[in-house]
DNA sequence: TTGAAAAAAGCACGGTCGTTCGATTATGAT
DNA sequence: ATCATAATCGAACGACCGTGCTTTTTTCAA
């Protein structure tokens, strides 16, 4: 699961290559199945809902992916790249250094709040793979990984720059900023509390001025 | 669902109450949805699965509750009194203020952490229900917000201890605390990582430091 | 010890699940 | 236009789900 798109049958970078029908078909099932996991998680999505919502048969939608499990991993995939272009990518137009932390936080929060109708499948599915070995469990952590190493290192390099005291440690702010997403998903998704978003920016302003330079 | 134990059919203090078979058998029952619904979540407790590990028969489970609903139902309560019992009631010994609030931010972590083969319905059933209205959301909902404010609470006497600052924002603090618990759960449990531990601790102690009194 | 009431079992129903397989239709290069 | 191939369908499978019924067994007080 690396950080850059993992490579499409034709990566050559103009030819958009004669697609294969099936291949759209497949993208589309997929763009419908990650909207269903974000709303029932991953382990409430069902073939013959997705089938559904396609317009299409059962068989028709499993032939695509040969087993649950392949389905719920190329709905991780999705979401994994779509994170990057949503969450990631942008925030790289930040300043390295402490702005470009603040951006991936305020991104990263965006995600987790603002868009009411869809969930993080990162939050939920880790409720739901916690106990559960597998392959898909495998790919949704790594996944994960990757993302909270990307958010570490924007840290470091924070320290880098002179933004944040020499002696910050990096993983543990990455630790409490992660935290702070997570009650947002909660009290704002679960609990319905209008004031989490507010009460996470302002949980974030104080680990940024704990850690700043003097 | 109030902070006291709801009535049994005997509130009486001393008499046991010749125990009509039936409710013993329904206690046991519980117990081990209980069990069965912190590791795989109340949404994967199966009157089926639930059946066999009783010995029973689906109907004789079944029989108890009358409804999925209500089987859910009865093992959030259950869960409910033991958390007063296993977290908050033990933190009551502890001088009321800041001993307090460290005394249940401690049961908490105990609860989250180290029973590794138990995890917990306030969070996983979050995720859960967070989309599905209904009366277990309700139940869920109303179980977690007593005990978010028994936390909240005890924050405020904190302040009125003069132990943390009087500006001290308690609903703030308590959104902070909460937030590591649900990090922590989530870097032990899915992202398995030993070091959560002391990770949420530091968290906990800088968020005390920057509160306390001068 | 008897007998009414409670508890548990047994069985069946309609439904959804993931998956398999053979038949059928649509595609796209020649 | 032809035809191999890819895509989709339709039907069926075994398994499990929650739930309703009827029957059997157990409990417990008179």
């Amino acid at each position: 699961m690396p950080s850059l798109a993992q490579p499409s049958p034709a990566p050559s970078a103009d030819a958009p290559r004669v697609q294969h029908k099936g291949q759209q078909t497949k993208a589309a099932i997929v763009d419908a199945a990650l909207g269903l996991a974000t709303q029932i998680g991953l382990e409430g999505l069902s073939i013959g809902a997705l089938a559904e919502t396609m317009h299409m048969s059962k068989s028709g939608v499993f032939a695509h992916f040969g087993s649950r499990d392949e389905l719920q991993m190329s709905v991780i995939r999705e979401y994994h790249t779509r994170f990057e272009h949503e969450v990631f990518f942008p925030a790289l137009k930040a300043p390295r250094g402490l702005p470009r932390v603040r951006q991936l936080f305020d991104n990263w929060m965006q995600r987790t709040s603002v868009e009411i109708d869809s969930g993080c499948i990162y939050i939920s599915g880790a409720v739901e793979f916690d106990d559960r070995p597998g392959p898909v469990r495998d790919a949704l952590a790594s996944s994960v990984q990757v993302w909270l190493d990307a958010v570490r290192r924007a840290i470091e390099q924070a320290v880098e720059q002179g933004h944040l005291r020499p002696n910050t440690d990096a993983a543990q702010m990455g630790f409490e900023i992660h935290a702070l997403i997570l009650a947002l998903h909660y009290e704002a998704r679960f609990m319905r509390n209008p004031d989490s978003l507010q009460r996470a920016v302002k949980a974030f302003e104080s680990i940024v001025a704990r850690n700043s330079a003097a």
